[in-house]
DNA sequence: TTGTATGCGTTATCAG
DNA sequence: CTGATAACGCATACAA
């Protein structure tokens, strides 16, 4: 079961090959009669069609279009963040007839980093900006999009385009919001930054400014911005930093864990995800403390789900953002290639004056 | 800004393009330090590395895999049965370093099959193994493998690889369980099988024999033995389909307003997925209704939510779907390549004996 | 309307 | 250890 190709079927009907490709492409370039026998014939021989690599590498397009993650594609699928946003990339997607890739490149994978290299596709679009993937994709010569900001403060964005907020000015307004409702003792629920890193630990005042600088200097950590907004728009706030574990609903409820079960705990706590701060939430009930009331909660993102559980979040239009990752890659004509999409403060239950 | 190319840099060093490709490729193949040269010489050049498509022609693989999805890509990432499947999937192809390519087939766009054409992939997956778009990818000659059924009962199983459940026995199973529990007015919960069929419609017991031969002839309605096998499995008992639209809870919860709301509702309501079954258990909440004591409910699949949710079901493994579709791609050599997976009738407080 | 020559960028083969 | 040649399958530019 030999390959049949085009050559080949030129060859037995005593045509050139151009004949046969453009039966296949353009039946305006050949008789419709010819076109028919050919097609026929191509059949008989059990030719398959034009080969898909053969002809992106002539054309040099492939019409693909990657999205890469920094985790395993398990937490693509089921992240709501996530999810929200890959809905919205692929519908474009599809509107234009394109395909898509997903490709993980875990952080720390240096191995992983070759699928990159070995993508043949016309694009790459990411979460975030500053993981080595993206920089290799951009090495690559590829063009990217990424989502969220993830340059130190005040430096200049990395290269290549991008639709993000302002998470930084986001951050305050969550600081200065709590500020003004009277809490003075508050934690903030991070992520962890990189592998090796302790996971739930809690950094006291005195530790902070080398955590931040750590943060800071780590450079993949997407959400630096909203760690300093926070810090910023609280002032002089009794503040400590809980490293909760990866972004998800579980590692929210274990840092409740650590934070409420003591003596005095904060009066308030931000998550910088919604994920995160619905999982605190979960361990506040746990307790028989009701969010709002017994400690105010805060997250960012503002998922569909976060408006039934009443929580006070910044909202940020996800979909929009994967919406235009997508039309940013499908258009490269297209001028704006730098965008800042506005964010909101939403103001639910979950925040209360200090009692 | 023009592409660098091997040719180009072994033109500017006096060496031959073997050696540059042998520098990145093989580096056992040239001097340590004829190779430093290179790769200096290439990063001054701005070459970016080996072109991915030039390589998958060179190499005749691509080491990407194809998902495709008859629905759009949306539901791809909502239905929790694709989200489970997908997951899985995506594990085994992340494990061996497999890139993943998503594709949507929506019955009846045809022009949407070109993407079948043009994916470079070494072979495709698909839920259900006689859609369009899977018998266009073995008429292309690709590696495919599916996970239902979706051929004539008795008749041969398509072509191709697939890892399935029996739905046929395990629908019958259903039906007798119901039977046993002395429920003889029964409606059955189908999604729709193809467009321009009637969404929500009911259909009674006369017209029961032209509605199965509808589904039966439509080819690529895969649950089609879960329809004859409930039937069966309840014997003569009074039953009425109702084609509930697409497969999700909303529908499950329609066909609930059509079916609850009359003087003499079924005692027993079977759905051929959870996410209907869930719908409908929603649907009779509204009502008043509790599940298993004023109505049964059975579904099919048993997904993660069903078990907190009581809902009798028949149990396949989803995740092992997924996996074993991989492996079956990822290795030719394997010579167990139809697979037929055990399922198991769980029955939760959603059934109980007719009043 | 049809055919010819050529190149897309890479790598296998085989010779030196 | 290094290099020349060919081929992967197709489609563009141009000629007939």
């Amino acid at each position: 079961m030999v390959k049949v190709t085009q050559q080949d079927i030129a060859k037995v009907m005593g045509v050139s090959v151009m004949t046969v490709s453009n039966a296949f492409n353009r039946p305006d370039q050949l008789s419709a009669d010819l076109r028919r026998r050919v097609l026929e014939r191509a059949v008989k021989m059990g030719y398959t069609g034009p080969d898909a690599v053969a002809r992106q590498l002539r054309s040099g397009r492939t019409n693909t279009f990657a999205v890469v993650f920094e985790e395993r594609l398990s937490y693509a699928f089921s992240d709501p963040f996530s999810v929200v946003w890959l809905t919205a990339f692929s519908e474009v997607m599809e509107a234009r007839r394109a395909s898509i890739m997903l490709l993980s490149v875990p952080a720390g994978d240096t191995e992983a980093l070759s699928a990159i290299q070995d993508a043949a596709v016309d694009g790459i679009a990411g979460l975030c900006g500053d993981q080595p993937a993206m920089v290799r994709a951009r090495e690559r010569g590829l063009p990217t999009v990424y989502c969220t900001m993830g340059h130190p403060l005040g430096a200049e964005p990395l290269a290549g385009d991008y639709v993000a907020i302002d998470d930084y000015a986001a951050a305050v307004e969550v600081g200065q919001h709590l500020r003004r409702l009277g809490h003075t003792r508050v934690s903030l629920l991070v992520e962890t930054a990189h592998r090796g890193q302790a996971v739930l630990r809690e950094y006291r005042p005195a530790e902070l400014s080398g955590l931040v600088a750590v943060y800071d200097s780590v450079g993949y950590f997407d959400t630096f911005h909203r760690v300093r907004g926070v810090l910023d728009g609280l002032g002089d706030a009794d503040v400590t930093i809980v490293v909760a574990g990866a972004n998800s609903r579980a590692s929210g409820q274990a840092a409740g864990a650590l934070v409420l079960d003591r003596a005095l705990p904060p009066t308030a706590v931000v998550a910088v995800s919604d994920v995160m701060a619905l999982g605190f939430m979960d361990a506040c009930r746990q307790r028989g403390l009701e969010p709002g009331r017994d400690v105010s909660v805060v997250g960012f993102d503002d998922l569909p789900e976060s408006a039934a559980a009443g929580l006070t979040t910044i909202h940020q239009p996800v979909r929009d953002k994967g919406r235009l990752a997508a039309e940013l890659l499908l258009d490269p004509e297209r001028t704006e290639r730098r965008i800042i999409l506005p964010h909101e403060l939403i103001v639910r239950s979950s925040t209360r004056p200090v009692a």
